[in-house]
DNA sequence: CGCTTAAGTGAGTGATCAATTACTCTCTTT
DNA sequence: AAAGAGAGTAATTGATCACTCACTTAAGCG
């Protein structure tokens, strides 16, 4: 979102960097993202956006902050309107997909994050991340099987892991056939068959 | 596996350099692999390389080409040594997480590759060889729905992605802990939750 | 209105990297 | 043993990138 407006507070301005940041890793590899590239897209000289932050990777982290803020939040929600556990991981992996397709150079930075080996500050973001949306998957999970909705035997690590595979799948489908669209449609399907994984037999 | 003989010919400097590509993806991002930290690990200098490729990314393309035809062979093999469709999924599956397990480089090239957004020759190189592993996999499922083993309601398509996926969430749960190994433990927990999602109900 | 402060400009700088080139070394073949 | 071909060297080139800085412009406030 290019505002025409100039000489943006730096608040703002940083906003609106991080927004840019995410629209253009929804075009192209996020590794690949230049300074000038994003002050270009902001309408910009690259050296102004060393005044808001200190280096990119400050930029980047932000970004990754401002990720795990709205996905966190909208799975949240989607937990509390959900009437049983397992329709809540529904709802989840819904809201997941959803939130993916809408933004879809988030999972790419989160991809392009996690296969860096070095220990960065970014990666430890994503990895905290990862642990908190894995966190309520295990409560969903563990409040499935006593509500007698997944069955008992499961390994719950696995069935995290699996639900995130999930997604995961039907990202890469989506980056092949290059249609993020198309990831609303195959969702409700991939889901059934992660039901039909974890539910239990009664 | 750097050499210690000098004056290589051709065809086997070129092999060295695809091994040594793989090996150095296994320790840091693909995409900031330089060519002279290839030639480096090589012991060679970097100039050298260009008289075996003419340019960076016909090294990539080399990798990618002996990728796929290593990765479908031990595919292959595992699919004629089972029994039956569904312990051939199973077999497949093992293999592709040994596999991975054994070069940690590989799916993280395979996902730098597929996150750029450009039409690339090797992104078109990855997007073949995942075209003829889901043709393998499609096989297997529909042999195994008329044999009885697979709930012939499944979505065929929906079914291949999930299979990919459950290997993905493996790779990003490996990923995020910097510990290859530990795949080929929750392996078979995994391979139960997808063995779950797809059977018949007899 | 005038002054202060923050935001933005635009031309750098040094570092890094893929690719090139002129030259040297090392095999193999006869 | 001589010679030619192929493999390797080492220095260089031009492009790109993150980051800097002296200066200019705009916004807000008494």
């Amino acid at each position: 979102m290019p505002s025409r407006a100039r000489n943006l507070p730096a608040d703002e301005r940083r906003a609106v960097t991080v927004a840019t940041v995410v629209e253009l890793a929804g075009e192209q590899n996020p590794s690949e993202i230049t300074t000038a590239a994003i002050a270009s897209r902001m309408n910009l000289t690259q050296g102004a956006l060393f005044r808001h932050f200190p280096s990119k990777d400050a930029i980047w982290q932000a970004v990754i902050a401002w990720v795990a803020e709205h996905l966190l939040a909208r799975v949240d929600r989607a937990i509390e309107a959900a009437g049983s556990p397992l329709a809540a991981l529904e709802a989840v992996f819904l809201t997941h997909v959803a939130f993916a397709a809408t933004y879809p150079g988030v999972p790419r930075m989160i991809f392009g994050e996690l296969q860096r080996a070095e220990d960065t500050t970014c990666k430890r973001m994503v990895r905290a991340l990862l642990g908190q949306y894995r966190e309520r998957l295990v409560r969903l999970i563990e409040a499935g099987k006593t509500a007698g909705e997944i069955a008992v035997e499961i390994d719950t690590a696995a069935a995290t892991t699996l639900f995130i595979g999930t997604v995961q799948g039907l990202l890469m489908q989506a980056m092949l056939a290059g249609d993020v669209g198309r990831m609303r449609v195959q969702g409700p399907a991939l889901f059934a068959l992660y039901r039909r994984a974890i539910r239990s037999m009664s």
